[in-house]
DNA sequence: GTCTATACCGTGATAGAC
DNA sequence: GTCTATCACGGTATAGAC
């Protein structure tokens, strides 16, 4: 267990107890949606790992969607990686996103986790950065389809997460941040500038 | 409903009245697999759309997990992509993935949209694509961390498979192939000619 | 031999009693 | 604030109908 509320003593007001149970609900429930999606985490389950009886789970979030909404709140935004010289975007949006996810962030790995078979997680991913982010950095591109390549952008980050967050393929994980900027930044590059692609110059 | 059984001539000899069922089963498991994951999907969901007994549908399978790995089966080798000019490595290996996928087969489709969520079909994933697909690209990639190169290029392809396929992104669902072939091409050509990366030229 | 009806047992979500 | 009861549902086994 990460976390019990059997711990409050009992002199604790009774205010505070409940926001210690509060948090330890919402601890434990983004810790094991993050690690099984939505559907193979149960209520049950999240009150044994919060120390706290199941039907206490609802009394605080009212049901089980309720209480996923709350887990995975996402704080995450491209936007942040935008600003600054237009030659270093893509290693810019890259560094953001690997350095986020290198805090192993639980509310955004839990979005991820069921983006793929929970509505309300995709819709969640969309807003945090696939649709959302695409129009952000679909802004500070040029030329032509600059909608599309800020999405294929953002795939290519996607695929990242998934690969090195969820699926965890060794040598995506073992990697060190730096060499994966180094890898990947030329394939976000020519993404941001494709009339200097590789292909002109070959 | 897809396929019902129903269909079946009275006269139609016994075993392949099976056959039928059989057939029809694994079209409807693969057909829902795919829309909603492992869990979501139900053996009860499954005998509906095919017209048959829940009963029935263990009868032929055994239990869940057995339906799905049979309904699971991929189709999908990149090393079919591999032979040829090394120079058109990477237009091959992205066209073979595309074109696959355009046929949006139900059963690469349901592996992908529970790979997230289920041990086997993660583990399928990895076979079909990732851990095997990346071995196999190494094996004709050449220079520095080809095993770490191979493994973006298959995290590239799978963002791409995510995207278009699973979370159907607009923009990317609406891109014709071709074009997402040549806005895709050079990030993947960056990962098989390291040493050419643009960030060589500029 | 092929399929259907039904029942069993576990589990999960939730409401109501203490 | 905690525990227990309820109710629906899912996976699976079995008995018998065709």
């Amino acid at each position: 267990m990460r976390v019990t509320v059997t711990s409050n003593t009992p002199t604790a007001r009774r205010s505070e107890r409940r926001l210690v149970t509060h948090a330890a609900i919402l601890d434990a429930a983004r810790s094991l949606f993050r690690e099984g999606g939505y559907q193979r985490t149960t209520i049950r389950a999240i009150g044994r790992e919060a120390g706290v009886d199941p039907a206490l789970v609802i009394q605080h979030f009212g049901n089980k969607e309720a209480l996923f909404e709350a887990a995975s709140e996402i704080d995450f935004d491209l936007a942040e990686a935008l600003p600054g010289p237009r030659d270093e975007l893509s290693a810019r949006v890259l560094e953001y996103m690997l350095t986020q996810l290198d805090k192993e962030p639980d509310a955004l790995l839990a979005t991820l986790r069921s983006m793929l078979t929970h509505q309300q997680a995709a819709h969640a991913a969309r807003c945090a950065f696939l649709d959302d982010g695409a129009t952000k950095i679909s802004g500070v591109l040029d030329g032509e389809d600059a909608g599309l390549r800020s999405s294929l952008i953002c795939t290519m980050l996607v695929g990242l997460m998934v690969t090195r967050h969820l699926l965890k393929l060794d040598d995506i994980v073992q990697a060190p941040t730096e060499r994966l900027i180094e890898l990947v930044e030329p394939c976000l590059r020519s993404l941001v500038e494709p009339e200097r692609r590789l292909s002109d110059h070959g």
